[in-house]
RNA sequence: AGCGGGAUGGGAUAGCCAGGAGAUUCCGCCGGGCUCAUAACCCGGAGAUCGGUGGUUCAAAUCCACUUCCCGCUACCA
């Protein structure tokens, strides 16, 4: 941890994890684009030359499929996306010096010379590994999108891991009776060469990056996991057509002759050219502004400051695959990596296929400055904390803290200044002596709050300045000044204005558009953005316009109405996860399975023994987080069934629930209990099925 | 299961890394003041043994150990 403190006389890159061209924007990704941007500024204001870059992630699997599935090229529904982005940032005043996306030509050449680089470096090599293939579709199916059985328990096993069941990492090829979770078709394994690049070699390496990396808590401590224990070399080809081709004459072949249809070519995977935008973003930036104003390759190779701003759940990527490839061409390691949390709607996590989400365009819909919304996700809370977000508390911290403190500061004491004296009284003759330390002592706090990489602290700075410009103003009580000592009044005046000015400095990163409005009422020129921070202290200018209303209050009915809103929303949306009343099913057709191609004969289905049942006892079992043992009155027995459902359901109120039952399933055992049939129960929220009338438990389900 | 983050007055949040007087800020509550200002602002008050237990120390919200409970991650959701 030797870094030298911000503003260093390197340049500095700030940059964003990309926005996966694949859906909208919510108010949760808008939190680290927020956070990233109010960083970048106010590196600038502390004097940092600074580019702050991002781009959009146009690769990857869900991109082609639901391309596919749209009916459109990937490369023109990902375009989509990437200008639907390209212009919601800046309406939140996220102001990239250069977004590009991992498409364009600077991202595919300069990824092609880094992954060659690599190979020449010798941290690549080849390996036969088994993919699974959907032969009906003439599809590889990387990752995440086979499912099956795992070998080891016989749970549902999904991409590399046993998620459901033992948890135990699978190597491709080990998931039995794989089926594509795309459409659901069997898969088979076949056997292919792809690309790795040797991870595992940069192990003491990386053990000293991560101690020498700064940034928030999470970004610095979680992947030690990964470091010190065993470092998996990645595996950075895909086989299939949408992406950055492997940079090779002689590309790996898949192995399998009939594939067709381009099957054979091998693509990077997508976190191999997504930071490289990180890199090729800045470039495209000094190509426009020329290396006189930012050098990217300075800042890249030589001795740049690299912050990256992510979403906690890429903390892996930034700071173990990334770091290493840097590493291996001999580029600038980043020097910290700030992770956000997520933000949660009534404690639970934003779902965007089940449209449960503040978007950012319903925000902009509403009318609100983004200046609230930007001080909201910047100071609500700690960076890599999760918050959550009700429009009842936002309301609360515009009306007292925007509109209370700092709005209603700068107004009272700028129109005092106009209507008495037009302006500021005698600008030369300086502030007092308390002023000026309490507004040094601010500045001293923003570039604290800079290098502790806190944004919430850059936005209380400038906050707790304005409670003190409240409280002097009311301690010199002026307007009585004004007619028994005018000297007096005009001092306590004068310090005022020079109080504004310095919000409209510090808070600038913040709030950039009401604090432009500020700056010009306090007669500064240009905008608070292009001057350094010792602009806080210099003289305001002597005549001033009558201001105007940097906040307005937001009333309460606003907050019902929004609420209301919401409610209904997050409604729709849960009974589309539990279908409780059958009617509010709001799930995405794209986000469920398709209909299983096999049929079955009848003879198949009578062979199943399905059973209405009652609950009689329900409890859980220690040790296991979901599982619970329900005993089950089937008319002609009872039984012991465990299922899944602890989390999921108040166990206490389940005896006397109607169930239906597969009552001929084979007999497990989970956790040392003895299952003895299987509850039926619909989704991911195992919504219990139920009959509608009074069957009797035993009867037979046909 | 392993790992990460968290638990602080009624609610929300800071402080913890660099231990130090009866712990910050915002909302809410009680009382007072002021009126330049957006029914705002200012002052004062009640209210927390800082999740629990044990330890280190002259001194622990802060460091250490154990423990309980939340949230999350475990390689394509910010």
């Amino acid at each position: 941890m030797s870094h030298e403190e911000f503003p260093t006389d390197r340049p500095a890159v700030v940059t964003c994890g990309l926005p996966y061209a694949n859906g909208d924007l919510h108010i949760g990704h808008l939190r680290t684009y927020v956070g990233g941007d109010v960083y970048a500024r106010a590196l600038r204001t502390l004097g940092q030359e600074t580019a702050f870059v991002s781009g959009s992630d146009m690769h990857g699997t869900p991109v082609a499929v639901n391309a596919e599935a749209a009916g459109v090229s990937p490369e023109s529904f990902a375009l989509d996306w990437h200008e639907t982005y390209e212009e919601t940032f800046p309406k939140f005043r996220v102001d990239f010096d250069n977004y590009g996306h991992t498409h364009d030509e600077t991202n595919v050449e300069l990824t092609t010379d880094v992954v060659r680089a690599l190979a020449e470096n010798g941290h690549v090599y080849e390996k036969e590994i088994m993919v699974a293939y959907d032969p009906a579709e003439k599809q590889s199916l990387p990752d995440r999108y086979v499912e099956g059985t795992c070998p080891y328990c016989g749970d549902r096993a999904r991409g590399d891991e046993c998620d459901e069941g033992c948890g135990r990492h699978l190597e491709p090829g080990e998931i039995e009776e794989p089926r594509s979770t795309i459409t659901g078709n069997p898969a088979e394994y076949r056997e292919q060469t792809h690309k790795f690049f040797r991870v595992s070699a940069f192990q003491e390496y990386l053990g000293a990056f991560i101690d020498r990396l700064e940034g928030t808590a999470n970004a610095q401590n979680q992947p030690r996991e990964w470091i010190e224990g065993d470092l998996r070399d990645w595996c950075i080809t895909r086989d299939m057509d949408w992406g950055i081709d492997y940079p090779e004459g002689e590309k790996p072949r898949s192995s399998e002759p009939e594939a067709g249809e381009g099957a054979d070519d091998l693509v990077l995977y997508v976190w191999v050219d997504a930071p490289i935008e990180y890199v090729s973003s800045t470039k495209q930036y000094t190509e426009r502004v020329g290396a006189d104003v930012f050098d990217w390759d300075e800042a890249w190779r030589e001795d740049g400051e690299i912050v990256h701003v992510i979403g906690r759940d890429i903390i892996q990527h930034h700071t173990v695959f990334w770091p290493a490839m840097l590493h291996g061409v001999d580029y600038e390691e980043p020097r910290a990596v700030m992770a956000s949390g997520f933000i949660t709607l009534n404690g639970q996590g934003f779902s965007t296929s089940r449209n449960r989400a503040v978007w950012a365009d319903e925000y902009l819909d509403e009318g609100f400055d983004p200046d609230l919304l930007r001080y909201y996700l910047a100071t609500n809370g700690g960076f890599q904390q999760d918050v959550d977000f009700s429009w009842e508390r936002f309301r609360e911290r515009v009306n007292n803290e925007l509109v209370g403190t700092v709005g209603n500061f700068a107004y009272r004491a700028l129109l005092f200044a106009h209507r008495e004296f037009g302006g500021t009284p005698d600008p030369e003759a300086g502030v007092s002596e308390e002023v000026h330390d309490r507004i040094e002592a601010a500045i001293g706090e923003f570039g604290a709050a800079v290098n502790d990489y806190s944004v919430r602290k850059v936005g209380d700075a400038a906050v707790s300045l304005a409670a003190f410009g409240n409280e002097y103003i009311q301690r010199h009580e002026p307007w009585n000044l004004i007619d028994d000592d005018p000297d007096r009044a005009a001092q306590v005046i004068r310090d005022c204005v020079q109080v504004a000015k310095a919000i409209a400095v510090l808070f600038a990163p913040v709030a950039p558009g009401t604090c432009e409005r500020l700056w010009s009422q306090v007669g500064g020129e240009g905008s608070p953005h292009d001057v350094e921070i010792e602009a806080a202290l210099e003289p305001p200018t002597a005549d001033l316009d009558e201001p105007t209303e940097l906040y307005e209050k937001i009333p309460e009915e606003r907050v019902e109405a929004l609420n209301a809103k919401l409610e209904e929303r997050i409604e729709a949306a849960e009974n589309g996860d539990t279908g409780d009343d059958g009617n509010g099913n709001d799930t995405d057709a794209a986000d469920l399975d398709p209909i299983v191609d096999d049929r079955i004969d009848f003879d198949t289905f009578e062979s199943l023994d399905i059973r209405v049942g009652e609950i009689v006892t329900a409890d859980g079992i220690e040790g296991a987080d979901k599982l619970a043992r329900l005993t089950v009155d089937l008319g002609v027995e009872k039984r012991q069934i465990v299922a899944g459902i602890k989390q999921l359901h108040n166990l206490e109120a389940l005896p006397g629930t109607r169930v239906i039952v597969l009552a001929n399933l084979e007999r497990a055992e989970l956790f040392d209990v003895e299952s003895n049939g299987m509850v039926l129960a619909a989704g991911e929220e195992a919504d219990l099925l139920t009959t509608l009338d009074d069957a009797v438990p035993g009867e037979r389900v046909r």
